[in-house]
RNA sequence: GCGCCCGUAGCUCAGUGGAUAGAGCGUUCGCCUCCGGAGCGAAAGGUCAGAGGUUCGAAUCCUCUCGGGCGCGCCA
């Protein structure tokens, strides 16, 4: 349950009653209404806004309003108190069975906890990582790999349909670039000397196994064929086994996506021209010519008619070029088939994540989508920004030598998995990332990773000096416990943290922020520290209560309340949880 | 020249219409006969870049200015 949207309910049924009584005028438009925590925590448990957002529309005072809400809220079970207070906020008591109660859903509900049918069940396509298949994935691809992946999990977990996609970009001159160096790497595999790597070619070693199988499958046979023919084997060859290394890459931070979209194959379909066929068809399409781009000047720019698409009808700075110069499509036209296919076969919504560098293209692909969809809408795409490396506070220089750059299993193989991602999502994707490698493995409070780690593990130890004291405490066993005997404030507080995961969860999915769910756990863990602290201090409050079984079996419960949330927050993140450290 | 993103404590960052703006690091002062001190408590530290505007209410929305980053031809 969300309990804030729960309250909030509650008070929009009163208001119903309040219309069908004549009390308040009816057909206010209340989205507006909103659940939210008072500041100070004395002021109750939910603050609701419902009476200062509408009081204008009703003509009434807000506070006269508030009280005529908070009136009938009073009859409410789950409510003890209802204030009016400040300006016309409706604070909220609950009652005292109800953060108990929640505690008993957490606990009957473990990892699952916190899912929600906000989604209900609507397709969602989350298309990430997406790097051209000429290499091995870089940091900066990790970081948006990750935040892509916790995402779509997000997604799901408020009750999403998720497609996790990845666009293969293997119909551009980049990947004849890259059949080329294959080529290359095959004579040298076939004993012939090759000398350095020429300049445009890709240089890194990686391509040297390319180079082994097609020697291994065609030997010399490879220089026989037309040179046609032998572009085309070498170009599908590399194209597939850098798919099989990325997929490999990818595997290794946890990653599996659902779907491989491959350019090429959007192309041969003849995707381009029945999407183009719509724009046309819609008057989107048309002979134009483009004024020279500003900034810096083009040394041969030449004004030519063009086939442009009306992006500026949908917010775009200007017209957009669809064929190049020999006729062929313009990446951005395959771009508009693709996600054309993605809104008809996968997903009613989409969401593009990428790096930074890209930000300039998002109006005009959200000017198609537009066009196509007649939703404005139906595409949100999320840029991360840079990541950079860090050891100990000091940059580690990238070199500007193609093909020698920090590759994303790297730093997986240093750091592990687990941190690499919660790192990754400690931070906004808007805003610039640093990853120490140093701190990112420090055992310390400074590193969020260890932070919440270090929690579970904690509530872990208790369980098993539990266990071994004789105390009940699986999930199942503390069912039974009288949870009534949370009564300290730093208990109930904490079970009210614990409750508020559902919310954090469709907070995060509405926004498309995973880094919400990387920062509500910490909060949840510094709370759960923050109570084994006032433990040691006294020693009545500790979790474990030799001569009181029943308290002892309420704390164990709250432990297992704790253990449900980390546990349900990592594993959205894609983080495995400890269980000693 | 234009577009997008950003500007919040000394530093790194949360907080996208609610009440007295938060956390970590750093600084200062406390807490281990004790379920894990890899932790906790307290103090100090802010004209939320600036100026207007909308609103009952603005760090949050709008406009402009300043500062930083990214990008800006048929590339992909």
């Amino acid at each position: 349950m969300n309990y804030f949207q729960h309250f909030n309910d509650l008070a929009l049924s009163e208001l119903k009653n309040l219309m069908d009584s004549g009390e308040v005028p009816v057909g206010l438009n209340l989205s507006r209404a909103t659940a939210g925590s008072p500041r100070d925590p004395t002021h109750g448990d939910v603050a609701l806004n419902i009476a200062m957002v509408l009081a204008k529309d009703a003509g009434m005072k807000p506070r006269d309003l508030a009280e005529l809400i908070a009136s009938r809220l009073r009859q409410q079970m789950d409510i003890a108190l209802v204030e009016v207070a400040g300006p016309g906020f409706i604070n909220i008591h609950a009652s005292s069975t109800f953060w108990p109660d929640r505690l008993s859903e957490i606990l009957a509900q473990g990892a699952n906890y916190g899912g929600s049918n906000m989604g209900a069940g609507r397709r969602v396509n989350v298309e990430y990582v997406s790097a051209n298949p000429t290499g091995p994935l870089h940091v900066g691809h990790g970081r948006g790999a990750v935040f892509g992946d916790a995402l779509a999990a997000i997604l799901q977990k408020a009750g999403f349909e998720v497609i996790r996609e990845y666009y293969i970009n293997d119909a551009g001159a980049q990947v004849d670039v890259l059949a080329e160096t294959a080529i290359l790497r095959a004579r040298e595999a076939l004993g012939q000397d090759i000398g350095p790597i020429p300049d445009g070619l890709y240089p890194g070693d990686y391509m040297v196994p390319v180079g082994a199988a097609l020697a291994e499958a065609y030997g010399e046979g490879l220089f026989k064929m037309s040179d046609q023919e032998r572009l085309e084997i070498a170009r599908s060859k590399a194209i597939s086994m850098m798919m099989d290394m990325i997929r490999d890459d990818l595997a290794a931070v946890g990653i599996n996506q659902d779907v491989f979209s491959s350019e090429r194959a959007i192309v041969d379909a003849g995707a381009v021209d029945a999407a183009l066929d719509t724009l046309e068809s819609k008057g989107l399409v048309y002979e134009g010519v483009l004024e020279p781009p500003k900034g810096k000047k083009p040394d041969d720019w030449e004004e030519r008619p063009q086939t442009l698409f009306r992006a500026t009808s949908f917010g775009d700075d200007v017209d957009r070029p669809l064929k190049k110069s020999d006729g062929s499509w313009t990446y951005f036209a395959t771009d508009i088939a693709y996600h054309f296919d993605k809104i008809c076969n996968r997903g009613e919504d989409l969401i593009d994540v990428w790096g930074a560098d890209h930000g300039g293209y998002i109006k005009r692909v959200a000017a198609a989508v537009q066009a196509l969809t007649g939703r404005n809408d139906a595409l949100d795409v999320k840029l991360c920004q840079l990541v950079r490396i860090l050891r100990d506070g000091d940059l580690v220089r990238m070199s500007k030598r193609a093909g020698d750059f920090i590759t994303l299993r790297e730093v997986v193989d240093e750091v592990g998995k687990d941190v690499l991602r919660f790192i990754m999502l400690t931070r906004k994707n808007d805003a610039p990332l640093d990853f120490d490698l140093a701190r990112v493995v420090h055992q310390s409070k400074d590193n969020p990773v260890f932070y919440v780690q270090y929690a579970h593990a904690r509530c872990r130890s208790v369980l098993r000096h539990a266990e071994d004291s004789g105390f009940p405490n699986t999930p199942k066993d503390l069912l039974s416990a009288d949870l009534s005997l949370l009564v300290d404030e730093d208990e109930v507080g904490l079970i009210k943290l614990l409750a508020s995961w559902p919310r954090t969860v469709e907070q995060a999915a509405e926004a498309h922020e995973p880094h919400r769910v990387a920062f509500y756990l910490q909060e949840t863990a510094a709370a759960f520290h923050q109570l084994w602290n006032k433990g040691r201090d006294d020693t009545t409050l500790r979790f474990i209560q030799p001569t009181e079984p029943e308290a002892t079996k309420a704390r164990l419960a709250l432990v297992q309340g704790v253990i449900a949330i980390i546990a349900s927050g990592l594993s959205v993140l894609g983080v495995e949880p400890v269980e000693v450290m």
